[in-house]
DNA sequence: TTATATTTTCAAAATATTTTGAAAATTCAG
DNA sequence: CTGAATTTTCAAAATATTTTGAAAATATAA
């Protein structure tokens, strides 16, 4: 396999990745076309590369900057944007882990603590059931929310060298 | 609130959570309905609470059971066919993440081997820089594999009461 | 077996999401 | 400032996904 093609496939595979996980395909694969990249790109490069409108790029791109995934950078003497990602995966999970748990996580442990104010004889047969389960819920998404913040923790004071802060 | 809404919209929201992960609405509703039902449902109970059409149950229905999250039960005297999830919110969570990772990490995996084939120059920059970004990747997969394993591992023992043949 | 209840399938319709591209807004060199 | 280059926006078009519902297949009681 020559270069170019395992760069276009990875590109493929990296979209399709992506939509099993409700990340748009386009998106998914300027991600990893960025990944792949040596130098930063411009949006026409990205353009170019991908055969997509410049619409598309520019809102797809802000979306990764969003995520924290993609960074615009300047290249001095050039007038257009320049953009490139975060090359360590190990940054981007924990960083796409971050972003999920304050988006997705977090609000759901808000909800389920809102259901369990519920009206009524908590004697009543159905609703013990129906709050057993939320609060089953709520306990295992507590508990998944403190694992990822000692994982986020530990990336962010592995980075930085103050490992061993984390345990005085 | 009365219970009848909050469970309605423990529906919902689970639905919405759903489709942040690349699930369908109905499906996640489904199974959140099902999850909070003290009883096993037939199909009809589904179309009829949740308002959809027979093929759409009976498709997500299936869905539900490939991923392990529904089964389906008999009730004796019943003609039709009853379903019922699984209740306990970390086991569902242990079984979701064992066919993801069957289904997309295992695979993923297998495709980044294939890319590090490559013909021609190891020592170009353009190779070396890829061929690093996608043993990254590798690696990276490769650890997420081995916890999750773990993981796995963990419940079932846990399950079966045998936790302690894992440190044999 | 036959008649009826139940489940499954799948093409077409409905809905939702993504993409385009041109106009508007912004930036910046001269 | 002016005007060209660049970026952003967003309504409409294209595409993808989900849902329906009726017909076909299957299961079961009598």
């Amino acid at each position: 396999m020559k270069l170019s093609e395992a760069k276009e496939q990875f590109i493929n595979s990296w979209g399709a990745f992506g939509t099993q996980w409700g990340i748009n395909r386009t998106m998914a694969q300027i991600h990893a076309l960025l990944l792949v990249s040596t130098q930063p790109l411009t949006q026409d490069d990205i353009m170019e590369q991908l055969t997509i409108s410049r619409g598309n790029v520019n809102m797809n791109i802000r979306d990764l900057i969003g995520w924290g995934l993609v960074e615009r950078v300047v290249i001095s003497g050039e007038r257009k944007d320049h953009f490139t990602a975060e090359k360590d995966i190990w940054k981007v999970a924990t960083q796409i882990i971050k972003e999920r748990k304050k988006r997705e996580l977090d609000p759901m442990i808000k909800l389920l603590s809102q259901l369990e104010n519920i009206d009524g004889d908590k004697k009543d047969k159905e609703t013990k059931q129906f709050l057993e389960i939320i609060s089953g819920i709520k306990k295992t998404g507590n508990q998944a929310d403190k694992v990822l913040d000692v994982m986020i923790k530990a990336e962010e004071n592995w980075f930085t060298g103050s490992i061993l802060k984390m345990f005085k």
